[in-house]
DNA sequence: GGTCCAATGAAAAAATCTCTTCAAAAAAAC
DNA sequence: GTTTTTTTGAAGAGATTTTTTCATTGGACC
């Protein structure tokens, strides 16, 4: 049983510093560690008390012995032959699924990454930060989770933004609102939906600006798309890994909150107001009783 | 110049119990320097003057600094394969958002990686996958997206997956079906909603197993969770990031899937036939047309 | 063999670290 | 809102570690 085991054994029983202090040892663990009592005390932003109790309450004697677990755990880390480093999980075999599954994330970011064109990246965020522009966002069966993710952020960082429903009967009353210069974002990855096509040719058609998220083999809407993001999505799985689409939704939200910070600090505040209010109206406790 | 490497370069400038030292040093390096001034003169046969006097001759302040030095190059090492991506977008600047939003994310992936507990994986994903019990998946403001994206592959891999809906009002219908045995996923990130610990109480007293999906402060849900993923969400942003979040969730739908994949794949085909049988129900274009 | 000098470790001094006590602060219970 | 309990860090006592001092050893050179 390692120290990183005993840790988080005894989690749920620590209070708020010892909590805190925890995350500072396993955040960059074994090594946060190593040095002194007072040293582990200041990086963690407790007083040394605080580290002499927990380690005692975790079940070593004292620090030393704590410290002498660490560095045994260390030596049996770095003197295994291929030394485990390689591994993701260190405590999960290296076939487990977490390990093959961050292999293949790492592989699809960085091969991701290094197609993309900043430019574009720099394009589609120029797009999305326009105030000028309506936007509208839709997504797939899958990509579903994606779009309302892009949609419940862009919400909050700036007015007219839209979420178009799945239900391809209902899109002809969104493409009636769609001005030219307004900004469609489609998820279209593999098992691409027919339906897309149409609408993004319609939309291109009345001068909407389409942004694209795809996968590497790009979906028919590519065509009519202003911007395109080729994301890699293999996983060792039967399903494609929307992680790396994810990242790039992120990094996006975030340069598009950052080119216009000003408004959306006042649009957050705002909104906290408004949460804050909303809770008022509320009864006290919302007792969510399992009577039957 | 790495501590092995100014050792090596004194080697020749070194007295008997000195190289004695050294060569104690080197061996099992760097962990033979970890502990005490004390410990290290024992475990090489010298005297605690020596080994102070020799980290002085190699150019170090004192035994301290010396040591010092040898956390920071373990740390580097312990890190590295993985952070020492220095670019990730290689077209873009090294401060551009999508190198600095790679990093964050490379680290989130490490720390949450080695600090989940394959067993608590492995846990959740057999209670997840066993079809006697009821699934129900829940999430919060900016949760939901994921909590979205967990249903949509679940219902596909197996039956009595149920998504909550995000309105408290609607959740004592979701419990009153809930019997003990029934797994309730819950993702509560950092402005933990107060409703949810409450939902966690009430099913998790009516014998409901709750996996929980948190971040590295962790929910007051938690304590009532049998299974608790503590991902870390940092990010170069105003928000939270949810990629590590997703890659757990996506490895675990593998895990889950690859637990019955006779039954799944039954299941994939038939879904396909009502996809195709359901296409057949639609008129053979469906325009989506744009007049006014 | 004798002298000298660098090298070494015992021992003490100085510095630092670890742990305990205790009072204040925070949280929980009433 | 008050009381009780728990948690927390400042302060200091005690232990340990690090450094320095210094006497001894062992080898080099004459």
């Amino acid at each position: 049983m390692t120290v990183s085991d005993v840790i988080h054994a005894h989690f749920a029983t620590l209070t708020r510093a010892e909590k805190q202090l925890a995350a500072s040892l396993l955040d960059n663990y074994p090594v946060s560690g190593l040095g002194s009592i007072t040293t582990v005390a200041e990086n963690a932003g407790v007083s040394t008390p605080t580290v002499a109790r927990m380690v005692q309450k975790l079940g070593f004697r004292g620090f030393p012995d704590f410290q002498a677990r660490l560095h045994h755990e260390l030596e049996a880390t770095l003197s295994s032959p291929i030394s485990k480093h390689d591994r993701w999980a260190a405590n999960a075999p290296g076939t487990h699924i977490l390990n093959r599954f961050a292999d293949a994330i790492m592989n699809n970011l960085r091969q991701t990454l290094s197609q993309v064109e900043t430019a574009e990246f720099n394009g589609a965020s120029a797009l999305l930060a326009d105030r000028q522009r309506s936007i509208y966002i839709i997504g797939g069966r899958i990509t579903k989770a994606l779009a309302d993710y892009l949609f419940t952020h862009l919400q909050v960082i700036r007015p007219h933004v839209t979420q178009i429903a799945s239900n391809p009967s209902s899109w002809p009353h969104y493409v009636l609102n769609m001005k030219a210069g307004d900004v469609l974002v489609i998820f279209d990855i593999r098992r691409y939906e027919q339906e897309m096509e149409t609408l993004g040719r319609i939309a291109r058609e009345r001068g909407v600006e389409i942004v694209l998220f795809t996968d590497q083999w790009a979906s028919p809407v590519a065509k009519v798309a202003a911007k395109v993001f080729r994301v890699h999505i293999e996983a060792p799985s039967a399903w494609d890994s929307s992680v790396v689409t994810l990242f790039i939704v992120e990094a996006l939200i975030e340069a598009v909150q950052s080119s216009g910070w000003e408004e959306t600090s006042d649009r957050m505040k705002t909104l906290e107001g408004l949460f804050e209010a909303s809770r008022l109206f509320r009864k006290p406790r919302p007792e969510v009783s399992g009577k039957s």
